[in-house]
DNA sequence: TGACTCATGTAAGGCGTTACATGATTTT
DNA sequence: AAAATCATGTAACGCCTTACATGAGTCA
């Protein structure tokens, strides 16, 4: 919330706006966390409601207590949410689902990730085109992490393929000694 | 749960601590969801209470109606969590929290993942040592998955420390063409 | 005029953790 | 006998999403 109006004044549907098509890869808010929120932040003085238009919407403002929030809340170690990775909790129960359906999970997590991938390119070109600002440096390193961590997930998916095709091909063959190449 | 019983009956507070101790990676769950689940499954009868030993604690048996279940879940697609990357988000609002600071959120980030790694590293040998089972190929695909999560995290830490010493500079020594190497 | 977008706000509910109360069994 | 571990269960609470109600402004 502080993040956002620290770039410039914006109504809470902006907000939440820009924090989906922005921040989506890594953040999200929905609207029943954001109006309470920009209430609150009101209340403790930290934005500042701009002059209504003559509609009802309201552009808020963060206030100098708000940035020196902003920054106290930066400063926080980031909480660290309990793990839950519905993939890999299904492929280590795989034995159950065997390796045709593991394979069909990861190669749908394969092909999403693939088009993240894509669409970060499409970021770091417009990030790096001429119009640098401060911000830009910090906001190239969280897209290289999504980079890297998408190029990871799609060697892994690789990997893992091809060793699901071997476990495939030792419970059809039975477990003889020979193996021979994929029939594809 | 059921996946937790289908290795072999258990209490529920086992359950609890082969959870966290082994998939605690990507994976866990709280006694304030175990036992009300376990007493859902009961009465759906995908699972079934051993004769409790003289103590009050009961050991539960996965049904064949359960495995069934199971088999099920695991078909569904994992459903996608809402993302909340709280480093990530003070990265992207780094100007506010300065080159040092980030610094130390990425070097703490990695040094933990490193742990992480090392771990990992332990967890291998176990899993190929002579013992295999038929479900050793399926645990060594999330394992893998930790390896690659955990070298792709390293990488982009290391590049990113890198990177703020370059931001560092800059705002250290002005916007001049001429930059030298880092002291030390 | 009708459709769409911008905008606010809340109610209901789901999910899950934390913390505590409680007690048996085992180990030291 | 004390301390640690195994075990069950729940109450309170926090967080967050979904869905809806509502309406103003904009565009075709």
């Amino acid at each position: 919330m502080l993040g956002a109006l620290s770039v410039e004044p914006m109504t809470g549907y902006r907000v939440r706006e820009l924090i989906h098509e922005v921040l989506g890869h890594f953040w999200s808010e929905s609207y029943g966390q954001i109006y309470p929120t920009l209430g609150r932040l009101e209340g403790e003085g930290f934005v500042r409601r701009l002059g209504a238009s003559r509609t009802g919407a309201s552009t808020f403002e963060i206030t100098p207590a708000g940035m020196g929030r902003l920054r106290e809340r930066l400063h926080e170690p980031a909480a660290i949410a309990p793990p839950r990775n519905g993939l890999l909790l299904r492929l280590f129960f795989g034995r159950h689902l065997g390796p045709e359906g593991c394979r069909h999970l990861v190669q749908t997590y394969r092909d999403e990730v693939a088009r993240h991938l894509a669409g970060y390119a499409r970021i770091r070109e417009e990030l790096t085109a001429e119009d640098t600002s401060d911000d830009t440096p910090y906001w190239l390193l969280t897209l290289s992490a999504g980079e890297h961590h998408a190029r990871a997930a799609i060697a892994w998916a690789d990997e893992s393929l091809a060793a699901l095709d071997v476990i495939e091909q030792r419970t059809t063959t039975g477990t003889t000694r020979r193996r021979r190449g994929t029939t594809r």
